[in-house]
DNA sequence: CTAGGGTTAG
């Protein structure tokens, strides 16, 4: 009973001679691999070691030897072994020869009485993206009675996410509870990865996630991730702390990655700065996956010469990490930049994807590149093969809209091969919101309430349209519209970073212990910059009353406050940094440029349409496991007068210095 | 036979 035909690179057998099923434990010689219940079943040992050997043939997809043991297992009559069989299914799977291992399941007496082959199967299936068959497989097993276990569920889910169809999701998970397998703890965290990153739904994610009577790093690094694309960045950065502080686990390479665009969001650098260290403290790879989500993270922070030297420093340089790059120079006003490295990456003889190109059009845009947008966006098939998507003919717009181009972009519009969505609309309203554009406004809108019905920022911005123009009576009737719809906008709000902490102001906002002293502040700050020239616009005030009020109005937005509170609190010199979740108004942005100028300080301004929820800013200590960096605190939103739609009027957006 | 990762317009 040699296994000299075995191929020779292959690791030497610690042979069990005893291949015989009847013989009786005592008489096999010790197995490395032995455990109780190999010792109940005798007849499974002398498979253990040809497990082990197809175990590695797996691994290094190798299936040349993996035939050769297959044909040993033939010899020694161990085809229907119950271990054997499911590692076979695999070996094929994994060599791509999937219909090898079909046939040798097919093949299989009762095999309604095993459910392991069944899950290997499936994952052989899925494995080799043949996503159609599993779900036949899957119902032909359960009409053959087999009842699917932890395992096949894992599998099933893990097709889910590559079949991206939300509702499976839903039915699977009540299949999973009636078979018992709720509390499976991969099949749990493929839930909450599938709830927050398929089905958008961080209720049912987080649901998941707080039943679990066992949690580990996967679990919290799921519903962090979850977290984070749902936008609730306060409580991906509250669960990244609880993680350690109530079940002292360790955070890993993706649990860090899965927690910074939270930094990057609230601009909180020294967040960014305390997981870059910790990554390097803990050895973590430093692979094109760290180095994008750094590089991002730096950009968003307003530090793109930081995230170019994470960039430069990676040798292996990916599509993502260079659209990241890329993306870094624009949101922080480098749209030169921005083109020559997207013209640096191809000669590097990477071609763009369809992000990249997304990336680069919103760059011009924003740059007022008309004609580098164009050029690129009228060769995105020919030169760059990239079926143009909505997303691309909504830089378009949105680039012809802040030129002022606003009948041309209307005429894009209807020519357009894409039936356009919101976005591309919102895009335009938004821009005829700067230009004073009521008829195309009015129009737009209605195409707006017709396709999202439920978007508040849609009313807003038509109302800030007739705003601008003084109709209040319309803004009155929009208010009201929104009120009998139920709608509200997220109230703006501004947030500067020092000495550890995060403070939030609302526009208007008074209840910071030091109040009084911030509205001394913006009061010399407006007499000055009125003597250097500053007008207060106020059509941005968005309100029917006095001018008097309206100029105070403003001078309270949410990123004044911020600032007047940064001035006081940072010795001179030292460049402010502020974040605020929606948009800058084109008074403010005035009157910071001139701020910047008669205090001599560099003013950095991040702005985002991305919508920050009050509730999220309440968070507690962010500290590492060896808290040696930082003790942080995000303080709590204060009062926000809510009616005010302060901001939300569509200038270009800033970033870098006003 | 099992789970989690980076870039995205308004």
């Amino acid at each position: 009973m040699g296994m000299g035909s075995l191929h020779p690179t292959l690791p030497l057998l610690h042979h069990s001679n005893s291949s015989y099923p009847s013989l009786p434990s005592h008489s096999i010689k010790p197995l490395k691999t032995k455990t109780p219940e190999a010792l109940k079943k005798p007849s499974s040992i002398p498979s253990t070691e040809l497990v082990l050997l197809l175990q590695s043939c797996i691994e290094t997809k190798s299936y040349q030897q993996g035939k050769s043991i297959h044909s040993q297992i033939l010899k020694l009559g161990f085809e229907r072994n119950r271990d054997l069989l499911p590692k076979l299914i695999k070996l094929y799977s994994v060599c791509g020869r999937i219909s090898i291992a079909r046939n040798l399941f097919d093949r299989i007496p009762n095999r309604n009485l095993n459910v392991f082959v069944w899950t290997s199967l499936i994952s052989g299936y899925i494995e080799n993206g043949l996503l159609g068959n599993v779900i036949g497989i899957f119902l032909e097993m359960l009409e053959l009675g087999v009842k699917p276990d932890g395992f096949t569920f894992s599998s099933l889910l893990k097709a889910c996410s590559n079949l991206g169809f939300p509702p499976l999701v839903t039915q699977l998970h009540s299949m999973i509870v009636k078979c018992g397998c709720g509390s499976f703890l991969s099949v749990e965290n493929s839930l909450i990865h599938l709830y927050g990153s398929l089905c958008v739904d961080v209720e049912s994610a987080h649901r998941v996630f707080d039943r679990m009577s066992c949690r580990d790093v996967v679990s919290w690094t799921s519903i962090i991730r979850a977290c984070c694309s749902l936008e609730k960045y306060g409580e991906s950065m509250e669960l990244f702390s609880r993680m350690q502080f109530d079940e002292d686990i360790k955070p890993n390479e993706l649990t860090v990655v899965s927690v910074l665009p939270a930094c990057g969001f609230f601009s909180s650098l020294r967040r960014g700065q305390a997981f870059h260290a910790y990554i390097i403290r803990n050895g973590f790879s430093m692979n094109v996956i760290v180095g994008a989500s750094l590089v991002s993270m730096y950009s968003h922070c307003g530090h793109p010469d930081d995230a170019f030297l994470v960039f430069d420093s990676l040798k292996e340089r990916n599509i993502v990490l260079w659209t990241s790059m890329i993306e870094g120079y624009s949101v922080n006003g480098r749209f030169d930049s921005a083109l020559e490295l997207f013209h640096v990456m191809q000669d590097n003889g990477i071609e763009p994807n369809y992000v990249t190109l997304i990336v680069i059009l919103s760059a011009c845009s924003h740059g007022g590149l008309i004609d580098d947008g164009w050029e690129i966006f009228n060769s995105l098939r020919d030169k760059f093969g990239i079926e143009p998507r909505a997303e691309h003919y909504a830089c378009v717009v949105d680039m012809l809209g802040r030129a002022g181009q606003l009948d041309e972009a209307e005429k894009f519009i209807n020519t357009m091969s894409l039936k356009p969505n919101g976005s591309i609309f919102g895009s335009l309203l938004g821009a005829c919101g700067v230009y004073g554009n009521v008829d195309l406004g009015e129009r737009l809108a209605s195409r707006l309430f017709e396709l999202e019905p439920n978007n508040a920022a849609n009313y807003v911005m038509l109302s800030n349209i007739y705003a601008a123009v003084e109709r209040w009576d319309d803004v009155g009737r929009m208010r009201q519209l929104m009120a009998v719809k139920g709608l509200s906008k997220d109230p703006g709000c501004s947030w500067i970073e020092t000495k550890n902490k995060v403070y939030v102001f609302g526009a208007h906002d008074r209840s910071h212990p030091e109040s009084d002293n911030i509205y001394r502040m913006l009061e010399d700050l407006s007499d000055r910059i009125i003597k250097a020239g500053y007008v207060p616009s106020t059509k941005f005030v968005l309100r029917d009353v006095e001018d008097d009020d309206k100029k105070k109005l403003l001078c309270s937005h949410s990123e004044r406050l911020a600032i007047a509170f940064g001035l006081m609190k940072t010795p001179s010199g030292v460049p402010i940094r502020i974040a605020k979740n929606i948009r800058v108004c084109g008074d403010c942005h005035d009157a910071i440029k001139l701020i910047s100028k008669v205090t001599s300080r560099e003013l950095i301004i991040r702005d985002t349409i991305r919508p920050l929820l009050s509730k999220e800013l309440s968070s507690r200590d962010l500290m590492f496991e060896d808290s040696s960096i930082m003790k942080s605190r995000i303080s709590t939103l204060g009062n926000i007068v809510q009616h005010l739609m302060g901001g939300y009027i569509s200038i270009r957006k800033q970033h870098g210095h006003p």
